[in-house]
RNA sequence: GCGCCGGUAGCUCAGCUGGAUAGAGCACCAGACUUCGAAUCUGGGGGUCAGGGGUUCGAAUCCCUUCCGGCGCGCCA
């Protein structure tokens, strides 16, 4: 590798470099992929730190101190670093000369919108089913949650190379989707005169179905009431899933979540052929269906248990804790025996990595799921589900109720229109998934530092502030972002040397390490937390040159220094952005 | 009874896939506005990483175990 190549990733250069010095030392057969490099955790210890010794030690038969010695004597070789130490047990830290640090940014203000974006998925396939609510009502604040997760992930993931496509699978088969169409059907009574009073116990009580009742009235009169069930029910059903749905896409739209494709359960059984049958058959083929007994269940309610043979997938086999069924006693089949020929689909259509985001209470189903993954993929597809935890929905710290039973529940919808998407993104993001989630609808428009959405978008609009006010120093600055950046290329980059600037210049080299880590743990979590410290690094550099005049971002009379500082916050600007976009929220140019 | 997910500062949470003296915000205390946006910033106190064992150069992180909380446990999706 060239010493003078661009550090496009500045971590993943270093770490090459590192890994060529270090493999002679140890001999060729010795695995390198343990070797890191990474920021320290304390500043004063350099700019990065390997672990190569400590890691390498053991096979290479050199005690980790002395190998640090030969590889740090090595490194010391390098043009681009300017110190070497060995400290504790073996690291090796390493401090950068300062130009380096420009020349990141540099990378930044060339690339704009583009730095940070990775080959690692080297274009690989990958599909992400999120939110796939049932088509039998609103969609409520959980599955908000599991919605922007979804999002941002197959943003993240598209942004780190993959060929990303985004799935909701639509359950529209099954009992649920006739008790919907049963519901609507006395709301279509009730659009015709007839007065229903309350809806009967196991139906849906609630009045968005009011709507599908008055549309069915519209397009069919009278004449459906004087239809036997088996004839309407096909008509009606079809009708409310499709104006759920409408909803659905409605209120996802508002929350800038967007899918690919929706793909329909009843597809798989009315399509050109069955193929949830057809899926059964191929496993029973291969041995892992066969038809059995299942112990009764432990800790559950044994009255209604009936010992009996039936048709199940060996999912023990492939590390699931017991068989699982896949017919009903009625001969029908079970949820779990169409989601086999789905997942099925996905392999078929070219998917090799899986990704279900669902809700927690579904936790029980991971490992039957990934079980029939890899049964019929032959081994080849592999299956992440990732479980999104109940959301709390507060009032300025006091629970909202919600109640199931008279069908009046806090919708999505709601919340969205309440308080704005960007607020409800980026909450839902600065969080781990399978961490339980208090939304507070008071707090999260609150306009302070404790609301993250706020304090990151502030950085944002105060960048853009800055370069607002630097017109009069710098009349002919272009207002408009790429143009702005290309206007720094010939920046003296060199002139930003306070330890808060240095910092940040840091900071920003460290996005693409960061994109390419949140991808492949599949956590968005981490950018909106990255997103903060950037946002809060900034915040302090500004507000130093209150007290520091000679540290503010515009120097008058001094155009040299006042472009570099540009240079660097249109760099911070750049990222924020960058970032921001990966989490679904706007970044605006100004908040007053 | 079994399985999954959690337990980190008074509170809400991070902790970069095993690294160095465990970090933020809130709250509390003390400070900074003739400012390029104070909707911001600076400093301070605060910890048995639930408890105990193990793996190794090194553990909040991996394994075992106990305790506590949430979720799930044919024929609902």
């Amino acid at each position: 590798m060239p010493a003078t190549s661009a550090p496009q990733h500045l971590f993943a250069t270093m770490l090459s470099r590192v890994s060529a010095v270090a493999a002679p030392l140890v001999g060729a057969n010795v695995d390198l992929s343990r070797v890191v490099v990474e920021p320290p955790r304390d500043a004063s210890h350099g700019d990065m730190a390997t672990n190569a010794a400590m890691v390498l030690a053991k096979d290479a038969g050199k005690k980790p101190r002395d190998l640090a010695e030969a590889i740090a004597a090595a490194l010391r070789a390098d043009p681009v670093i300017a110190k070497v130490d060995v400290a504790g047990p073996g690291f090796i830290n390493l401090t950068l000369k300062t130009h380096v640090w420009g020349e990141a940014l540099r990378a930044v203000l060339e690339q704009g919108a583009d730095y940070g974006r990775s080959t690692m998925g080297a274009k690989e396939k990958v599909n992400v089913e999120y939110v796939s609510a049932n088509p039998t009502g609103p969609m409520h604040v959980g599955h908000g949650r599991g919605a922007v997760f979804g999002d941002a992930l197959a943003n993240l993931l598209a942004f780190a190379g993959y060929d990303v496509t985004r799935e909701y699978y639509v359950n529209d088969a099954g009992a649920q989707v006739d008790v919907l169409a049963r519901s609507a059907f006395l709301r279509y009574r009730e659009a015709l005169g007839e007065n229903i009073g309350t809806m009967p116990e196991g139906l849906y009580p609630g009045d968005y179905l009011v709507p599908v009742g008055a549309a069915l009235m519209a397009s069919h009169g009278a004449a459906l009431g004087k239809k036997p069930e088996s004839e309407w029910l096909p008509i009606v059903r079809a009708k409310a899933i499709a104006m759920m749905m409408d909803t659905i896409r409605d209120d996802l739209a508002a929350l800038h979540v967007r899918h690919d494709v929706f793909f329909s359960e009843r597809s798989l059984i009315e399509g050109k052929s069955d193929q949830v049958t057809a899926t059964i058959k191929s496993l029973q083929a291969s041995g892992e269906v066969y038809e059995g007994r299942l112990p009764p269940p432990k800790g559950g309610n044994l009255e209604d248990w009936e010992d009996r043979e039936q048709t199940l997938f060996r999912s023990t086999a492939l590390g699931d804790d017991v068989d699982r069924p896949l017919k009903k006693s009625d001969g029908s089949y079970t949820y779990f025996a169409s989601d086999i020929a789905y997942h099925k689909s996905k392999f078929e259509r070219g998917f090799r990595n899986m990704i279900d985001v669902w809700g927690a209470d579904h936790g029980g189903y991971i490992k039957r799921m990934q079980a029939a993954v890899k049964a019929v993929s032959g081994g080849k597809a592999e299956l992440d589900v990732k479980l999104v935890q109940l959301v709390r929905l507060l009032r300025a710290g006091e629970p909202v109720k919600m109640s199931k039973r008279s069908g009046e529940f806090v919708t999505l919808r709601e919340v969205v229109d309440e308080v704005g998407k960007d607020a409800v993104r980026f909450d839902m993001l600065y969080r781990k998934n399978d961490a339980v989630l208090d939304f507070d609808l008071v707090k999260v428009i609150e306009k302070t530092r404790e609301n993250p959405v706020f304090y990151v978008q502030y950085g944002h609009a105060r960048g853009q502030s800055i370069f607002r006010n630097a017109r009069v120093e710098i009349p002919g600055l272009p207002l408009d972002g790429p143009a702005r950046a290309a206007a720094f290329k010939t920046a003296a980059l060199n002139r930003l040397g306070d330890e808060g600037e240095l910092s940040l210049l840091r900071k920003l080299a460290l996005y693409p390490r960061l994109v390419e880590a949140a991808a492949g743990a599949h956590e968005p979590h981490r950018v909106a937390f990255y997103l903060y410290e950037l946002a809060s690094e900034f915040h302090a550099q500004w507000t130093k040159g209150n007290d520091l005049p000679h540290l503010r971002f515009i120097i008058q009379n001094d155009p040299e220094t006042t472009m570099a500082r540009l240079a660097l916050v249109q760099g911070i600007v750049t990222i924020l952005a960058s970032g921001l976009a990966l989490l679904g929220v706007e970044a605006p140019d100004e908040m007053r």
